[in-house]
Parts: C-alpha cells; structure tokens; sequence
RNA sequence: CUAGUUACCCGAACUAUCGCUGCAAACAUUUUUGUUUGAAGAGGAAAGUCUGGACAGUAUAGAGCAUCCCACCGGUGAAUAGCCGGCUCCGAAAGGAAGAGACAGUGCCACAGAAAAUGACUACCGAUAGCAAUAUUGGAAAAGGUGAAAAUGUAGGGUAAGAGCCUACAAUAGCGGUUAGUAAUAGCCACUAUGGGUAAACCUUGGGAACUGUAAUGCCACGUAUAGAAGCGCUUGAGAGCUGCUCGUUCAAUGCUUCAGGGUAGGCAGCCACAGGUGCAGCGUAAGUUGUAUCGUAGAUAAAUGAUAGUGUUGAAACAGAAUCCGGCUUAUGAGGUAACUAGUUUU
C-alpha cells in the first residue's frame, strides 16, 4: 500500500524529546543559507515504513513574536513536505531511520519562493549523503 | 460645514488544488493502525502578567515583625484596584486616567533670587560714634526686583519705622450647632486660627493579603543502585514540616547533607458546558438582576488552523498566534462606520 505522496503526518515527525536530544549531541551537520540541517542515520529496531523523521526550528532570539516562528516554520515543513519525495524513495528500500532537524539562522523573513529553492538543494544533499554513509548504532 | 469630547461596532469574502489537528460514523484489521465520508478548528486584544476569583497542592496550629496591595460616599457582583450612580476638585464647554494625612517626624525644592523656611540685598526707622560722607548695632516682611512658588487680600487705625498688632469686609482651614441627604457632602449661624510646595521622597494612619501555580496535582507503565566516598546524628535530637526573620507547635532514625555516578522524561486524567453567548419580557436612574426561549463554539504537546493560483475590496489589510479556565485593567493596531454631546461659522 503506498501512501499519499505529499504527506506530513505526526509519524513523519521528530517528536520524542530523547531522540531530540541525541540528534542535537551527535548529529553531523551542514548549511544551506538560510537553513542549517542536522542528521542522524538510526538502525531501525524493526523494518518500518517511516524511514524519516523531521523537526522544524526558529530562534526566538531572532524572531520575537510567535507569530513570525509560526510563519518560518510553516514555510520550511512546506517546502519539506512538497520536495520530499526523491529522498523517500531512497530511503525506502533500507533498513534505517534518519532523524532530520532544519534550523532557520537568518535574522528576517523570506519569501516562501525562497525557502522552497533553499530546500530542494537540502534534499539534493542529504540525498547522495544517504548513498554514502552506512547507519550508526544507538548507542 | 469646521474643530473637538465620549461611547460603541467591524477586525474581509469566495473558488480550485495540495496539506495539518483532534472528534464522530462506516469499512478493513491480531493488539495497533489504515482508508473513506462528515461536521469543526486562534483574538479583539489570544499580548503585558497588572489585578480579582475558580481549581489543586503544601499540615494536623498558629502568633509577632518584615513585605506587598488599597485609600471620598453609596450600590453592583463569585470577587476586585473593575463597573454604575453621587460628592468634592480640575477644565471655557462637551468632559476628566484627580481623591486619607504635609499641626507626628526626617528629607528635598533645578535656574534665577538677598533669602526656598526660624527669610534682611536695596530702600525704611531707632540707638551709638562722627562736622559730614559713613561705620557699628538693633528694629522691621509695608515697598522693590527674581521665581512655578516669597508668609492670606483690601481699607482704616496704630507706630520711631512697621507688622493680624488692632478693627471692618473678604478668602482659606478647623471645630461646634442647625437644616437637607442612607452617606460623602452642601447651605446657614457662632467661635478659633492664618510661616509655601512635595506623600509618583521616606514615612504616618486606617483597611486587606498564608504561600506556590496546570511543567499544579492524581493514576498507570517502564527502569536503576537496598551499590560507592566524606561529614553529622540516633531521645542530652542530625534534620524536616508553608514564604524573609523570630517564637511557638508537630514529626523524626535501614535517618539527613554533600560529592561522584546511574536511571526516567511514555501514556491517561486534569482538558474544555458554563459566574457561557444571543433574543424577548419584568424590576432598577444605571452597573446589573430575575424569568423565559434559543444556540453549542479550538484543545495541541518540538506543539494543528497552512501554502499556491485566481476572483476581488479604497487596500493583493494593521497589531498580532490559544497552552488550566473565567471577570476586569493596561498596552499595540488598518480602512472605515454608528450614536450622543460641546464650541464656532453660515443660512432661515
């Protein structure tokens, strides 16, 4: 069964505060201005369908108001969320998780435009990373 | 018509495509989940956290000081510092975000000015010295100029010169009586007093407040270490129990503190239906309240309510994003609209 392709569930999300925390002590990095990217490839316990786990973050030292973090954060899941497809795909046949984190660093708005330019050299990336490297262990 | 005052309203809409959150129903499925359909899904301030409560915990017992809040009167309400009505004061008026005390005490009052609070620079008067100019000393707040503010104002008496020193009228304040009012207060009468402002300086007086906040709290699941080192203590009491301190009181031994190290941070409840909204009627000057009809309106947890395109408005709409829930206050804010009122102008 193969599910809906624009998809961005809960499953789809970074959510364990644990998981968060090791992403954020292990994790290898790099930068596509104006998003900063964590990942950390995970040995799935068992074969799963949701290979990938993704969060979003702004700075509220940059951005005061709610208002402009929610705006960022929409942008940033919504480029994800469209683009994401060339990325599922090749992590679908192997047996690990990747644990994604994107972080905005710039100090003012874009436009949306922008973001989804920015993010599809993300997915690029992280893509041919995902060809390279094999999966770490929990430790 | 112009200028202004007050109160209130709105906080865009529609279509298509791709998505998100919880809820309900159906189907599939081994728990678990998946698919489809349906009806919902940020605000007037959700904000500041300034206040009043609800709810929960801290104990079975509290007291004093400290700290914080409030400050004319009456009403309203769960309660309040809010709201309504009144009083005084302020403003030319509509109106107002002003409201205990400066005869308890301490402090402060820029610049200017002699002096900013036990006021003597100029000018005034007396005494002494001197031919005189003048000097010394005392009296005196009436005149001058300075200032936001200069010792209540005017007139007369009085005096060496002056002064509420005395008198008249007036002003302000206090106290007493009386009339009106539930009261604040107002009017009138009598008496007394007249050395400024600042309490958003400390402070004093009166009244009030136990503290901590839903990451509260309760339950379930998972998991480690009843391991190690140092110190203190075991009824002559280490330590703990409700905040800063003191006292009191209660508990207290496989105990307490520190160091080093280890584990968990998953789920359920709390968690969304009530001091709820709207209409009508009665009562009340009003805030409100009573009755009745009707409506059902977010509940996430790295945290949903979005993106794109088009139509379109005077604008491709300002301030801005729920996190336990209500009542208020304050602050931010786009384009407009409504009502009442004040002042001025023009016309009749």
């Amino acid at each position: 069964m193969m599910p809906a392709q624009f998809t961005l569930r809960k499953k789809e999300k970074l959510k364990s505060r644990k998981l968060l925390q090791q992403v954020f002590a292990n994790s290898k990095s790099f930068l596509v201005f104006p998003i900063k990217v964590f990942y950390l490839p995970i040995a799935a316990t068992e074969p799963t369908n949701d290979t990938l786990k993704v969060g979003v973050g702004v700075s509220s030292k940059h951005f005061k108001r709610s208002v402009d973090r929610n705006r960022i954060k929409r942008q940033m899941r919504e480029a994800y969320r469209l683009q994401k497809l060339p990325l599922h795909s090749c992590m679908q046949g192997s047996a690990q998780q990747l644990a994604i984190f994107f972080l905005y660093i710039h100090k003012e708005k874009v436009s949306t435009l922008f973001v989804l330019q920015k993010m599809e050299l993300v997915i690029q990336k992280l893509t041919s990373i995902v060809h390279e490297t094999p999966a770490t262990p929990i430790d």
